[in-house]
DNA sequence: GCTATATATTTGAGTAAGCAAGTATATAGC
DNA sequence: GCTATATACTTGCTTACTCAAATATATAGC
């Protein structure tokens, strides 16, 4: 039809293009895109801990998604909850050594999957397309 | 973490953003996301009608995914079942002038939010930006 | 200090999707 | 022409969310 469609069909198209990768090569260890985006989010954290939502906004899910996405990972002593003294209302979560192990080999795995989906675009494409990408509003 | 990690990352939070605003767009005339991609598809083709499976495929969807989607579309007269005399197993799914009607209404909305969303892209980077998912395997 | 409002999280109810199994038809091999 | 396999679609069941309401705590104004 014209331009501003096709670049909104073809982000729907890369993404659900990546998702389904993530998700195959996720599987193999046992966890989803998802979770695997609520480890790297409090990986990247210097003390590994942040409040749910700040971890739902990072994720773009809702509060409660990420109430119901963390009980089972907290079950699996992936996460634990951590009380913040300042205020009683918030809890924190944080990755556990068994999450970060699981994190550091996933990320092994997603490593070698995008090598084959992305290897087609080098260094500077990459970086076109995040400058295009921040101009979305 | 690397450049292969912020391309992932970028590209679904690019895509969770341009989903929110189609459906709050789209929302205005009853319809869901999903919902307007079939209808685009089907505009697309040149006697708007299509197979479910050539359907499920443009649409990143199963198959019973949109034999779901579309049962209410059907009551609503958005859309109408066409036989195929070749085959019975095929059910052609076919735009009707209500659907087709409905659908030019909603592509003017979208415009006009997209104009909002997307404004910052010049039609430069929105070439670039076709060019590079189109690597994406 | 008490009340009103704001924030963080969880819970209840509903929904859009997927996968696997079922049904109907088509095609190929003999 | 019958049987085996492949394809198009639908249905049953499950899941991963979402939104709105409930709960618990914090903060601000008086």
């Amino acid at each position: 039809m014209n331009q501003t469609f096709e670049f909104i069909l073809g982000l729907s198209l890369a993404y659900a293009k990546i998702a389904k990768m993530m998700d195959r090569c996720l599987s193999l260890h046992g966890i989803s895109f998802s979770e695997y985006l609520v480890m790297y989010e409090l990986s990247k954290t210097t003390n590994q801990s942040m409040r749910r939502i700040d971890l739902a906004e990072k994720t773009n899910m809702s509060a409660s998604g990420i109430t119901r996405l963390l009980n089972p990972m907290e079950k699996l002593n992936i996460v634990e909850k951590e009380q913040n003294a300042r205020d009683a209302r918030v809890s924190l979560v944080k990755l556990t050594p068994v999450g970060l192990e699981l994190f550091t080999n996933a990320t092994q795995s997603v490593q070698e999957s995008a090598k084959t989906f992305l290897g087609a675009l080098d260094q500077k494409s990459m970086e076109q397309f995040l400058a295009i990408i921040a101009k979305i509003r």
